[in-house]
DNA sequence: AATTAAATATAACAACTGTTATGATAAATT
DNA sequence: AATTTATCATAACAGTTGTTATATTTAATT
């Protein structure tokens, strides 16, 4: 086994620590009993809590973009850019886990200046690769010419994460199917008329 | 000084500790400090940490209840139903503030299910009297009768948590303008053609 | 003015936290 | 096989936490 695989496994005990009890409930301490050894181990593997706390924040950011390219692969025209943001979307358990431990870091980033950074690198890593599919799409003629595609992806991405809130914040909450005909819907109004 | 308004005074306290530190870093001392007195006022007026919690997030409700209905009554039609959106939108200090709060104990609720089921609830109300404006709207016929109302106000409430979760996570973020522009496209989208 | 109640202060409690140092064990290297 | 290194376990440290009990002060009531 790799260091870097070890490390992972910390980082994954970590977030399934995070799902179930809470972020601020995940001490040191949690982590160790969740992969069944000592606290050893993740001292070992990780200087101190911040930089194990940004490694699984990093995670999230991580996992997107493999989501984001799996996508990119598959499809094309407005169809893939739809497809590339529904890899926001809670649709499955992966992306129902990532969403949790991306909402518990952006809750213990408030009041925490160098985190919400930090969140707001990766956001916005994300973001350029919305505005890049927007320019392809602009040049294809496949989405309106009036469109300015750094304004369109914040609010593209706007929609996407407050989609994925719903399934969270509501109890009448939007089934996937009802969430993909919005985003859907949203892409069709950007096309020429 | 009424017993019910010193309870207020300690929540603002905590709201005004939380906006700063962070959830997390928001003790029973911390909060004492900041209304500059000990933790025996703050012992006095709330039972525990967990009723302080709750009492603070239900402020957070309370808040938007009160700003929406300030946009209900000044304006009228699609007009209104944009005016009590942009109560979510975090366009000057008190929304930013609330939504900073909202953030937080968001993502605190992660792992506490009984917590997020109290973010439900509120947003559950909240969504009711977009639904109400929603089917108002339509039997005045400004807005499409094919549009479920119930499935719209997620839609909608989707997009301005979105909206506001931008000035957050983006560096690149939409101006307050930008984003009201977003909100009436969208809902502009809402109308008969 | 005396008494009762409310409001605030102080202090101590056990539980938990991240960090660190030090042993012990396993793996890798020579 | 010997030695070094990586991995993991254990324990102790000081600091912080929510809670609780008990004073002390202020306000209200009689």
């Amino acid at each position: 086994m790799n260091q870097s695989d070890r490390r992972l496994e910390v980082s994954e005990a970590a977030w399934r620590v995070i799902v179930r009890e809470g972020l601020d409930r995940t001490s040191m301490r949690a982590i160790a009993q969740e992969m069944s050894c000592t606290t050893g181990v993740v001292t070992h593997y990780f200087r101190n809590k911040q930089e194990l706390i940004l490694f699984a924040l990093h995670q999230v950011a991580e996992r997107l973009h493999v989501l984001m390219e799996r996508a990119v692969a598959e499809q094309s025209g407005c169809d893939r850019l739809v497809a590339m943001l529904s890899s926001f979307l809670p649709i499955d358990q992966e992306r129902q886990e990532i969403l949790r431990v991306w909402v518990a870091f952006l809750g213990y980033a408030v009041g925490r200046e160098a985190l919400m950074a930090d969140h707001q690198q990766s956001a916005g890593e994300l973001r350029q690769v919305i505005i890049q599919e927007l320019v392809t799409l602009q040049t294809q003629k496949m989405i309106r010419s009036d469109i300015n595609p750094e304004i369109e992806s914040n609010v593209l991405l706007a929609l996407v994460n407050g989609l994925s809130l719903d399934t969270l914040i509501q109890s009448q909450r939007l089934s996937a199917k009802q969430q993909a005909i919005a985003l859907q819907r949203h892409v069709n109004g950007l096309r020429p008329s």
